[in-house]
DNA sequence: AACTCAAACAACCGCCGGTCA
DNA sequence: ATGACCGGCGGTTGTTTGAGT
C-alpha cells in the first residue's frame, strides 16, 4: 500500500511542539476523549498532521505518562519481555504502566544495546540460550542476564520444563491470584505480582516463536517462589480446561508449530 | 568560553491491518 | 469486492542536552 506522508503533504508544521500546540491538544483531548485522530487537527485548530496530534498525546502529553529515569526493576523487566518478545515495543510497553512504546524503544536502543555490546564477549564465553531476533540477531543476553541462567541452571530449573501452565493464570481477570490461593498455594500475595508479567498475556504472544522458544522459568529468573515452581512443575491441574504445554514435543517442533500458528491459521 | 562529541529524547516516515462506505 | 481512510507499529532520523577537552 503506502501513502505520502499527510505532514509533508499539507504543508503542515512539522518539527517540536510548542507549549502553546501541546496546550491546544491537551485541551481538545480533555473535552472530546482520544479517537478521532483525523478530525483532531482542523477541529482543534492545529496546522499539525494528525498522526503528529496522536503521537504528541500518545508519547507525551498523556496524564497517565511516568517521567523520569527507567528503574532498574524496570529495565530488568524491559530485558526480559524483549528476550520474550522482541521489538515489539507497544506489548513490552503495555506492561510497564506509564511508559510508552517509543521510550521503551529509545532506552533500548540507546542503554540497553550498549550494554548488550559490552556484556557479549563474557556471554560468549558462557554456556547460554542464544535467541535470535527477527533480523537473525541474537538476542540479548547481558550480565543479569547471565546471572539468571546461572542461576536456574544451578537449582536445576533451567532444564526443566514448564508443564500444565494453566491459561487462567495469564487472563486479566480480577480473580486470577485469587484461584491461586484458593487452589491451596502457599504463594504470598507480595510474590504474586510475577503473574502480573504474565496475566496480560494474549494468544498471539502466547503462541510466538519467543515463548516457545523460552523457559519461563528463566525468563522470570531467581525470583520464581519454589512454591510456583512446584505447582507448575507437579502437575497443576486440576482445572483441566485450558493449559499450554510446554514440554521437550513443542520445544522440537516449536520452530514448525509457531510459524503455522503465527501466520494466522489458528489464531 | 568555545568547541566537539556522544547520549538521550522527540518526532517523522513507511508500512500494515482493520473498518467502513 | 473494493478502495479510501484511520489507527497502530517499528525503524529511522533530527534535535537537544550535557560532559569532556
Amino acid at each position: 500500500m503506502g501513502r505520502s506522508s499527510c505532514c509533508s503533504r499539507d504543508k503542515l508544521k512539522k518539527g517540536a511542539w510548542s507549549a502553546a500546540e501541546d496546550k491546544v491538544l491537551r485541551d481538545y483531548v480533555g473535552v472530546h476523549g482520544e479517537g478521532k485522530w483525523g478530525k483532531v487537527p482542523k477541529k482543534a485548530g492545529l496546522n499539525r498532521c494528525p498522526r503528529s496530534c496522536r503521537l504528541r498525546w500518545l508519547n507525551y502529553l498523556r496524564p497517565d505518562i511516568k517521567r523520569g529515569n527507567i528503574s532498574d526493576e524496570e529495565e530488568d523487566l524491559i530485558i526480559r519481555l524483549h528476550n520474550l518478545l522482541g521489538n515489539r515495543w507497544s506489548l513490552i510497553a503495555g506492561r510497564l504502566p506509564g511508559r510508552t512504546d517509543n521510550e521503551i524503544k529509545n532506552y533500548w536502543n540507546t542503554v540497553l544495546k550498549k550494554k548488550k555490546l559490552q556484556a557479549q564477549p563474557a556471554a560468549s564465553t558462557a554456556t547460554t540460550v542464544m535467541h535470535s531476533d527477527q533480523d537473525g540477531e541474537p538476542t540479548l543476553k547481558n550480565e543479569k542476564e547471565a546471572e539468571v541462567s546461572t542461576q536456574c541452571s544451578q537449582d536445576g530449573a533451567a532444564s526443566r520444563s514448564v508443564q500444565n501452565v494453566h491459561c487462567n493464570r495469564f487472563n486479566s481477570s480480577p480473580g486470577a491470584v485469587g484461584d491461586l490461593h484458593s487452589e491451596g498455594s502457599s504463594v504470598a500475595a507480595e510474590e504474586c505480582d510475577l503473574f502480573d508479567i504474565l496475566k496480560g498475556l494474549d494468544t498471539e504472544e502466547l503462541c510466538s516463536r519467543y515463548l516457545l522458544e523460552l523457559d519461563f522459568f528463566q525468563l522470570l529468573g531467581s525470583n520464581v517462589p519454589q512454591d510456583m515452581r512446584d505447582w507448575c512443575g507437579g502437575g497443576g491441574g486440576g482445572g483441566g480446561d485450558s493449559y499450554v504445554f510446554y514440554d521437550d514435543r513443542l520445544l522440537l517442533e516449536g520452530a514448525a508449530i509457531s510459524d503455522t500458528w503465527i501466520g494466522g491459521e489458528h489464531i
